[in-house]
DNA sequence: AGCACGCCGACT
DNA sequence: GTCGGCGTGCTC
C-alpha cells in the first residue's frame, strides 16, 4: 500500500502554510516518521529541496501525480508533538509562515545549504566559451553569478538541447565532531610476536610497540598519540594492519567552556521573603500547575537563588528546568553561578556559541544529558521534555522579542510552554514590564515579591542635577560640578565609578553653525555619527563610511562642527578633568569582538580600572562590591523617543543602573543628570518607587488607548521607491478599513520616523484594538499576498506587540 | 528561485 | 503571419 508524508518545504524566496503531499517509496516506509527531516523535489525543474515531515497517510486525493521523497535526512525525528503543535502555534500567533517557525526550534546546522552543478550528459564539443569552465571534467559547481551573460546563454543552449543537465543538491550541515582514537591491542599474548616481525632498526617502530605494550587496552587520542610519542598517521595505519591497534572515529562534544574545574555551591540560606516565593513554586512544580509567577524582586533581593533552589527542586522531582536570561546578563559571571551549582547537568546556549558548539547542546539536551538550560531568547525552544520549571529573568528586557520573521516573544512562548507540560512559569523582574504587572494585578500570574535587599544594605540615595541650571556652572559640557565631585571623592577613596551614556535615540553628528547642515548618509535617511578612533563619519544603519568634513559640503562655512555626546567624546572629556583617572570605555564599539565584554568586565572587575564608562548594556546584571557611585549623564535621551513606552524603558533603565551602586557594607550614591527633572519616570526612577510608576503609567496608557490597554500590531511596508510603499500601504489601510469594528484605531500610513534605510523606503501602520474577529484573517492572507509584491521588491512586515515603534 | 503560460512588438 | 519579450502564477 502506497504511503504518503505531508512536507513542509524550504523553498528559498518562496514560502507558503500548507504542506504538500509525497509518496514514500517502499524502501522509506517504515523509516518515515514525522517529525524528520527529509529532502523532496520541488517545481518544475525537480530542484532538490529540505522539508519537514509533519503528516503520514494512506490517502492522495489530488488530481496530479505526486512526487516522491528522495531521502530522509535523519534517522529519528529532530522535532518531536509539542514542537510541531508549537510551530502552528508560532506561525498562527505572529504571522509567520510554518517552514520558519520549525527552523527556529533547530540549531542553524540542521537547516541545509543548496547548492547546483551542471552535468555534461553527452560527450559533445563544447563551445569556446565554456571550454575553460569544465577544464576537461563533466561536472562543475554552478554559479550564475560567477559567469558572463554569453556563458549563461550558451549553457542556456546546451541545456536545450539535452547535452546538459542542473543538479541540485541539498547538503545537511549538521555533523558532530569526530576524533581519531587509538586503541592498543598489544598485551602478555601477543607482545613477543608482534615484537619478533620488527626490523630490529625501526626504532620508531619498537617504540611505539612498547608505548602499546605498556598500556594494554587503553585508548588514547589519536592527534595526542602522535604528538606524543611522535608518529605519523601512515605508521598508526599500518601498525593497525599488523593488529597492534585499532583506529576508531569518535563523536565527541565541542566544549566551549575548556576543562575548567568549577567548585560546587550549596544552596544558600534564603531569608523569609525568598523562602516563602521558593516554597509557592515548588509547590507549583509538585502540583504540576501550570502557574504564572510575577517574581517582583528590587536588585539585590536575591532573585538567583530563588531560581536556582526552583530548579533544584524541579530536578529533584526528576524533570527538567529551563532558565531565560537577558543575551547581556549571560555573562561568565551569570553562568558560573547556575554550573557551579547544577554541574554538568547544565546546558548553555548564547550566541557568542559557534554553530557547532551550538549544535552540540542541543544534542545534549535531546539526550537528556543535560537537564536546566540556561540562554538567551532562543533558548525557549530548547528540547528539554517533561519540563518542571521555566524561568524568564528581567523578563521586561525588550530582547526577548525576536526582531526577524518568527517574531516571537519568549515570554509568551514560555507560557505556552508551561501549559503544555503543566509546569510553573516564573516571570521575574525589579522593574516588571507593565503588561506582566498588569496581569499580576488581575491575578492571571501570581504575584511573589521580594521587597528587601538580602543583606540589609539600603538601596542607594539618588540625586538629581538639574542640567538646565547646573550647565551654566559645569566644568565640562557632560559634567556637572556635582558629578564630578562625587568622582573625585571616589577615586581618592580607591572606590569603583559607573557612568552610563543613555545614548538610546542619540548619537554624535556634524552640524554647520552657518547653514544648518547636517551630514547624512547617502542610502540612508539618517545623520552619520561621528567616529573618533576612526577619524571617519559612520551610518550606523548601512556601515557607509566618509570623512570627517572640515568644510560644510552645502555653504562652504568653516564653522562645521561636532554636536551630541558619544562615549569617546565623554571619554576624551573625562581624561582632561581627571587625568590620573583608569577609565575603561564600554559601547558597541569596544564590544564588538567576541567575548571583549566579558574580557572589559573582567578588568574592571580586577580593579584595574577606576571608571567604566558604557551605555545602556552596562546596566544589567553586572555586581561589583566596589562600584560607589553610578553617574547617569543624560537621563532624558530615551524620553523623547516617538514611542508610547519611552518612560516606561527611561524608568526601567535608570532604577536598574542605580541598583549597581552600593552593596553590602558600602552605601551607594547614584547622580542622575537631567534637563527634565520634574518628568514622572526621573522623579520615581529615583525614589526607585515602582508601585508609584506603575499606577501613574497606566492611567496614562489608559487615557491613549495604548497596551495593556489595547493590543497593538505594527506593519511596515518597505520598498525601493517612496510612492510603492506609500501606495501599498494605503491599500493596506483600506483593506483594515473594511475588516475593523469602529472601536479599532489605526495609526497612519505615516513613513516610518527613519524614512530610508539602505535605499530602502519605509512606511508604517499601528493597529490599536481590543477585538477584531475579522482582524486575523485578513493579516494572515496579508502575509500570504505578501510573497507575490516581494518579487517587485515591496515587502510587508506584520509585528504583533512590536517592543519599538520607531 | 525556476519554469510555463500568456498576450503584445519587430521580424522571416 | 511567427519569434520572443518578460508580467503573472504555481510549485505535491
Amino acid at each position: 500500500m502506497a504511503r504518503y508524508a505531508q512536507v513542509i518545504v524550504d523553498v528559498p524566496a518562496m514560502q507558503t502554510n500548507r504542506p504538500y503531499t509525497y509518496e514514500l517509496p517502499q524502501e522509506l516506509q517504515d523509516q518515515a516518521q514525522v517529525g524528520m527531516r527529509v529532502i523532496v523535489p520541488f517545481g518544475k525543474g525537480e530542484r532538490q529541496i529540505q522539508g519537514f515531515i509533519v503528516g503520514l497517510t494512506d490517502e492522495y486525493e489530488l488530481a496530479i501525480a505526486p512526487k516522491r521523497v528522495t531521502s530522509l535526512m535523519d534517522l529519528a525525528p529532530v522535532l518531536n508533538n509539542e514542537a510541531l503543535q508549537l510551530a502552528d502555534w508560532l506561525a498562527q500567533k505572529t504571522f509567520s509562515f510554518k517552514i520558519r517557525c520549525l527552523q527556529v526550534m533547530l540549531p542553524n546546522v540542521m537547516r541545509a545549504s543548496y547548492s547546483k552543478s551542471l552535468r555534461l550528459l553527452s560527450a559533445v564539443e563544447l563551445p569556446q566559451e565554456l571550454n575553460s569552465l569544465f577544464a576537461g571534467g563533466s561536472e562543475i559547481e554552478f554559479d550564475e553569478s560567477k559567469l558572463s551573460a554569453q556563458q549563461l546563454n550558451k549553457l542556456a543552449q546546451m541545456r536545450q538541447a539535452g547535452h546538459l543537465e542542473v543538479v541540485y543538491h541539498v547538503k545537511d550541515r549538521a555533523k558532530a565532531k569526530l576524533v581519531g582514537v587509538v586503541t592498543s591491542l598489544v598485551d602478555e599474548q601477543n607482545y613477543t610476536q608482534f615484537k619478533a616481525k620488527v626490523r630490529k632498526n625501526a626504532h620508531k617502530q619498537l617504540e611505539l610497540l612498547e608505548f602499546l605494550y605498556q598500556n594494554p587496552h587503553q585508548s588514547f587520542l589519536q592527534t595526542k598519540l602522535q604528538a606524543d610519542l611522535q608518529v605519523s598517521l601512515n605508521q598508526l595505519k599500518k601498525a593497525a594492519q599488523q593488529g597492534w591497534l585499532k583506529l576508531a572515529q569518535q563523536e565527541r562534544y565541542r566544549d566551549p567552556y575548556g576543562d575548567k574545574t568549577l567548585q560546587v555551591t550549596t544552596p544558600k540560606q534564603l531569608t523569609p521573603e525568598q523562602q516563602r516565593a521558593v516554597e509557592q513554586i515548588d509547590q507549583a512544580i509538585t502540583a504540576k500547575n501550570a502557574t504564572a509567577f510575577l517574581l517582583e524582586g528590587v536588585t539585590g533581593s536575591g532573585k538567583t537563588e530563588v531560581y536556582l533552589q526552583a530548579i533544584a527542586h524541579a530536578l529533584s522531582q526528576g524533570r527538567s528546568a529551563l532558565m531565560l536570561v537577558p543575551e547581556i546578563s549571560l555573562t561568565p559571571q551569570m553562568v558560573q553561578r547556575v554550573k557551579e551549582r547544577f554541574g554538568k547537568d547544565v546546558a548553555m546556549l548564547h550566541s557568542a556559541l559557534s554553530d557547532g558548539e551550538r549544535y552540540d547542546e542541543w544534542r545534549r539536551i535531546e539526550r537528556k544529558e543535560a537537564k536546566v538550560v540556561v540562554g538567551a531568547r532562543s533558548a525557549i525552544f530548547a528540547p528539554l521534555d517533561d519540563l518542571g520549571l521555566i524561568i524568564i529573568d528581567e523578563e521586561h528586557e525588550a530582547s526577548y522579542k525576536q526582531e526577524d520573521m518568527p517574531r516571537y516573544q519568549a515570554r509568551d512562548v514560555a507560557l505556552w510552554r508551561g501549559k503544555y507540560h503543566n509546569c510553573p512559569v516564573v516571570l521575574g523582574s525589579a522593574t516588571p514590564d507593565l503588561a506582566t504587572r498588569a496581569r499580576a494585578q488581575k491575578g492571571v500570574y501570581q504575584q511573589l515579591n521580594l521587597t528587601k535587599r538580602i543583606n540589609g544594605s539600603s538601596l542607594p540615595q539618588v540625586t538629581l542635577v538639574d542640567m538646565r541650571e547646573a550647565v551654566k556652572t559645569a566644568p565640562a559640557p557632560d559634567f556637572s560640578q556635582i558629578l564630578l565631585d562625587q568622582i573625585t571623592e571616589r577615586l581618592a577613596r580607591k572606590e569603583q565609578v559607573v557612568l552610563m551614556l543613555n545614548r538610546r535615540g542619540y548619537s554624535s553628528f556634524v552640524l554647520c553653525r552657518d547653514c544648518g547642515f547636517v551630514l547624512k548618509c547617502p542610502n540612508c535617511d539618517v545623520s552619520l555619527t561621528l567616529h573618533m578612533d576612526t577619524h571617519s563619519m559612520k551610518c550606523h544603519y548601512c556601515g557607509h563610511e566618509e570623512a570627517i568634513p572640515n568644510r560644510c559640503p552645502s555653504c562652504d562655512s568653516k564653522k562645521i562642527r561636532y554636536y551630541g555626546t558619544g562615549t569617546q567624546k565623554v571619554q576624551a572629556e573625562l581624561e582632561k578633568l581627571l587625568p590620573e583617572a583608569r577609565i575603561l570605555r564600554m559601547d558597541v564599539d569596544t564590544t564588538r569582538k567576541k567575548g571583549a565584554h566579558e574580557r572589559l568586565l573582567a578588568k574592571f572587575g580586577a580593579h584595574e580600572a577606576d571608571i567604566l564608562l558604557g551605555t545602556q548594556m552596562i546596566a544589567k546584571g553586572l555586581d561589583f562590591p566596589d562600584v560607589t557611585l553610578v553617574g547617569v549623564l543624560n537621563a532624558d535621551t530615551s524620553l523623547s523617543l516617538p514611542d508610547y513606552r519611552s518612560s516606561e524603558r527611561t524608568f526601567q533603565l535608570l532604577t536598574q543602573v542605580s541598583g549597581r551602586a552600593g552593596r553590602a557594607d558600602k552605601t551607594g550614591q547614584v547622580v542622575i543628570q537631567t534637563y527634565n527633572p520634574e518628568h514622572y519616570a526621573i522623579q520615581l526612577a529615583c525614589r526607585q518607587d515602582y508601585e508609584q510608576f506603575f499606577f501613574y503609567e497606566m492611567n496614562l496608557r489608559h487615557l491613549n488607548n495604548y497596551p495593556p490597554y489595547y493590543y497593538t500590531i505594527k506593519i511596515t511596508v518597505s520598498a525601493k521607491s517612496e510612492a510603492e510603499a506609500a501606495k501599498e500601504s494605503f491599500a493596506i489601510k483600506k483593506g483594515l478599513d473594511q475588516c475593523l469594528s469602529p472601536q479599532a484605531l489605526v495609526l497612519g500610513p505615516t513613513p516610518s520616523s527613519i524614512l530610508k534605510i539602505k535605499n530602502r523606503f519605509y512606511y508604517q501602520l499601528v493597529i490599536k484594538y481590543k477585538q477584531e474577529p475579522a482582524l486575523e484573517k485578513y493579516l494572515q492572507d496579508l502575509l500570504l499576498q505578501s510573497q507575490s509584491g516581494e518579487k517587485k521588491g515591496i515587502m510587508v512586515v506584520i509585528d504583533r506587540e512590536p517592543v519599538n515603534f520607531l
